[in-house]
RNA sequence: GCCGGGGUGGUGAAAUCGGUAUACACAGGGGACUUAAAAUCCCCCGGGAGCAAUCCCAUGCGGGUUCAAGUCCCGCCCCCGGCACCA
């Protein structure tokens, strides 16, 4: 006999009962022999968290909701889904928050990984609690290393000096995220640039197939955007400018005839990157950036002492301040000059921070018509401003209020190139320059090598021994992993290097290599490396010999789906497709590139502003879910708005979700004496059957919240007046709403009678065209595109058909009174517009 | 500055192969049921005019194309996110 108690909805205790039910039937856990023999496997990805102390976000909870949705949907397709999460626990922000609150990472990293694991399971999401990953786990990390090894042994890891971020007063390193405006972001005290050998991953040696492997994988747009712009492609040229006064100028000839026979080895000679090659009659002045290698060698003994000092000046910037657009450009002049090889006129050389060491060959050719940078500059120093380039309707003498930057155009005071449009001149000039070894076509990119040093402590120990004698030595397979130290005070002090440096019990060992004494690397990887290559490590967790298993990994990857966050559209998703990239040309992996599909979700606000601590205005799950259940919670979370859109959390909102989920309950645990037989009403039946249509597709396309809406708005129909709903119009409501409501879901799947989960099986609701087709269909009647009725009619009536109707429609007759029908427009079951004209001047008015 | 994404009721938002603008929900108002409350159910809810039928206006602003524009084109304004001297 069910009690009264076991009628009403009580969500919190339905979901705590599932909950127990789902661990106990391992619902949602694979055994390996499952990983093995899946059929239809569908990897259903999500970005993992990092486990911070204030516990999960509801941002988090958001971005897991709605792949939670995804994988739940395609599991009631069919699909044998492998849902997992784990956790991103290294980096800045543990440790940081450890020097801040004085408790040590490794005992506050589990503390915030228990915490996160109680709430990602009261959240309902189909995680597979016996494949998680925690990044600081040695278990996880040794494969980390061993990746990174791999990378070293193939040539993709090299160390090079580099600059970092240094605060002066904080004795540290800082991350180019902690430099705000020039200045540390704990204390303000302005930021130095030093310079440090780091490890470098050799990203850019991949930069073509990652841009060209962007036009075949199903990513958002705004993505795909992203990474097309962080890779940066240019096509242009290198351009040589002799230094003169050193040996073999060329000739002086205007038309640029000497040959100058060999590229004569001894000549010194400035290279700058340009994409505008055909502006090269404009290059009145070269510029280096301060750090430049030739700069000293041009430099003029009257000029030294301004160009030490402004190189000085250039050193004490940080690296974020010097990105800054500043308003006025600033430079020395070095004294020294160069050539200008297409017409051989002498150019002063200047240096200026404007041009960036880190981009192209760290010189330029200023061309200050031309270019908006060079012509502040050459504004700023009263440099000339030639034009060389003439837009339509203009010409040599047309003067230059700003720079012409438009790639298009025709070239002036160019010598023999005059007349060409810019594009042939490009290709002229550089071919001509070419073939007396002056220059050479050439693409550059914009992305860099990938910087994974950190002078930090909570991170994996880079796998490398340095020796005296045999230089840097990767830390044999066998000796992996490398454990991190405890260290009690991890602090780093004034000497700038790793906090392990100071743990000399631990970085001095024996050289593999030769057996001399050598020492460990003590800076530690990115954590970006940790999150290159974590949804390779998932499905493979069951082996401890091995980062991933080949068969495994053949069965289940590339990912299927992956859902994350537009904050890591570029360097998260690059470096894993870089990992992914050199792991396969190492005959590792079958594929290269590991997301078929990737969609990054919104954001949630909260009552139209931004959340944030400080304004004290986020959102604190626990107390709404223990309140309304996590199921209203992830169904108002996917209700908000479309889901890669975001929406706004306002607090009464959750009414709306709540409610419906209560009215489903009661329509499915209706008073007995209520409840009908199974024949469906077929108005409802006819609603049912457009309802799976709508929610099948656009669940599938992410847009939940107009999914949720159809349900809704079914729910109505199927209760409008008081009705009680026939069980077969409500059971499948019951499966179409399981994937955001997956315990009352569960709990009215049960109750109606059925044995296990609803989520075993392919429950999803079978769709019936036939049975959603209209068979009469509202037609809206205009004159002259303005609507004066509608009229009902059968389901694809012909033209005549409806024209009888709509004209014995009163209304429609009174606007056609007195009037000529030139045209007639039909859209079957849609629309009918007779366009009209009075029909003379005679009888005007109406009745 | 550049690259994305947006401006629609009191509010969150629907509708973009051009075809009845405002679905669904919140807030608000009225009613039924109930001893009462909760829950549930029903009705109203963009602005203006009118007793009403009905008419006019309305999707950031100004033009245009079209029988028909929230949707397409041109020119602006504003908001949000990201990047930032990339030669």
């Amino acid at each position: 006999m069910p009690t009264e108690a076991d009628k009403a909805y009580d969500p919190v205790a339905v979901e705590a009962d599932w909950r127990a039910r789902w661990d106990r039937n391992r619902t949602n856990s694979f055994t390996l022999e499952e990983l093995r023999t899946a059929e239809r496997p569908f990897f259903n990805l999500m970005m993992f968290p990092y486990p911070s102390a204030e516990g999960l976000h509801v941002g988090n909870i958001y971005a897991f909701t709605g792949a939670d949705v995804f994988g739940r949907f395609k599991r009631m397709q069919g699909h044998a889904v492998f849902e997992p999460i784990g956790f991103d626990a290294f980096g800045i922000h543990s440790e940081n928050f450890a020097l801040k609150s004085g408790v040590h990472p490794t005992e506050l990293i589990p503390a915030n990984v228990a915490n996160f694991r109680r709430q990602l399971r009261r959240i309902g999401g189909m995680f597979d609690w016996d494949h998680t990953v925690d990044t600081t786990d040695p278990d996880y990390y040794k494969w980390t290393q061993w990746l990174f090894l791999q990378l070293f042994n193939h040539g993709l890891a090299e160390q090079k000096e580099a600059p970092v971020n240094w605060c002066p007063s904080c004795m540290t390193v800082l991350a180019n995220e902690q430099v705000i405006v020039g200045a540390c972001e704990r204390c303000g005290t302005g930021v130095e640039q030093r310079f440090i050998r780091q490890w470098f991953f050799r990203i850019t040696e991949y930069a073509e197939r990652l841009l060209r492997n962007l036009k075949h994988i199903d990513w958002s747009d705004t993505t795909l955007k992203a990474q097309r712009n962080w890779i940066g492609r240019s096509d242009g040229a290198e351009l040589h400018f002799p230094v003169a006064g050193s040996e073999r100028e060329p000739g002086r000839t205007a038309s640029g005839e000497d040959p100058g026979d060999e590229p004569a080895a001894e000549t010194t000679r400035i290279t700058v990157f340009t994409t505008r090659p055909d502006t090269i009659f404009g290059a009145t002045y070269v510029v280096l950036a301060p750090e430049h290698p030739l700069v000293d060698a041009v430099t003029s003994n009257g000029c030294r002492a301004d160009v030490e000092a402004y190189r000085a000046r250039t050193q004490a910037k940080d690296m974020v301040a010097r990105k800054k657009i500043e308003k006025r450009k600033t430079g020395v002049f070095t004294g020294g000059y160069c050539i200008n090889p297409v017409n051989g006129d002498r150019v002063p050389v200047w240096i200026a921070d404007y041009v960036l060491m880190g981009y192209g060959t760290g010189a330029i050719m200023a061309v200050p018509g031309h270019d908006e940078r060079d012509f502040d500059f050459a504004t700023t120093y009263e440099l000339p401003i030639p034009r060389v380039i003439a837009a339509p309707g203009e010409d040599t003498s047309t003067p230059l209020e700003i720079a012409y930057e438009y790639p298009t155009g025709t070239l002036v005071n160019s010598g023999r190139y005059d007349g060409l449009d810019v594009e042939d001149a490009k290709t002229a000039i550089v071919g001509d320059l070419a073939a007396q070894g002056l220059a050479e076509a050439k693409v550059t990119y914009r992305l860099h090598d990938w910087c994974i040093s950190r002078q930090r402590y909570w991170g994996p120990p880079i796998p490398i021994i340095h020796c005296e004698a045999c230089g840097p030595v990767a830390v044999p397979e066998e000796h992996l992993p490398v454990i991190l130290p405890h260290v009690e005070d991890f602090r780093p002090d004034a000497t700038g290097v790793s906090p392990l440096s100071r743990v000399s019990d631990w970085y001095e060992v024996a050289c593999p290599s030769c057996g001399g004494d050598a020492t460990r690397e003590t800076d530690v990887s990115d954590t970006f490396l940790d999150s290159a290559w974590y949804f390779l490590r998932y499905p493979s967790t069951d082996f401890r010999d091995r980062p991933f298993d080949p068969e495994i990994t053949r069965r289940w990857l590339p990912v299927d789906c992956y859902i994350g966050g537009n904050e890591h559209a570029v360097l998260h998703l690059l470096y894993s497709r870089f990992v992914v990239m050199a792991l396969h040309d190492m005959g590792l992996l079958h594929f290269e590139e590991p997301y078929d599909q990737f969609r990054a979700h919104g954001l949630i606000i909260r009552e139209g502003a931004k959340m944030s601590k400080s304004k004290g205005n986020v959102i604190i799950p626990d107390p709404i879910i223990e309140r309304y259940g996590a199921d209203t919670f992830r169904l108002y979370l996917m209700f908000l708005g479309p889901f890669v859109e975001g929406g706004d959390y306002q607090d009464k909102g959750i009414s709306g979700p709540h409610g419906f989920l209560h009215r489903l309950w009661e329509s499915v645990v209706a008073d007995d004496d209520q409840t009908p037989g199974d024949d469906p009403d077929p108005a409802v039946e006819q609603k049912l059957h457009q309802t799976i249509e709508k929610v099948t597709e656009q669940i599938a396309t992410l847009r939940y919240n107009t999914a949720i809406a159809a349900m809704m708005e079914y729910l109505n129909a199927a209760r409008a007046g008081g009705r009680a709903p026939a069980r077969a119009e409500i059971e499948p409501l019951v499966c179409l709403v399981a994937p955001f409501a997956p315990h009352i879901a569960e709990e009215l799947w049960r109750r109606l009678g059925h044995e296990g989960s609803v989520f075993d099986g392919a429950n999803w609701p079978a769709f019936d065209p036939a049975k959603a087709a209209e068979r009469v269909a509202r037609v809206a009647v205009q004159v002259n595109g303005k609507v004066r009725g509608t009229v009902s009619a059968p389901a694809g009536a012909d033209r005549e058909a409806v024209v009888a109707l709509a004209s014995s429609e009163p209304n429609v007759a009174r606007h056609l009174e007195g009037m000529e029908v030139r045209r007639t427009i039909h859209v079957p079951d849609r629309l009918l517009n007779f366009v009209v004209a009075e029909a003379a001047a005679i009888g005007s008015g109406s009745g």
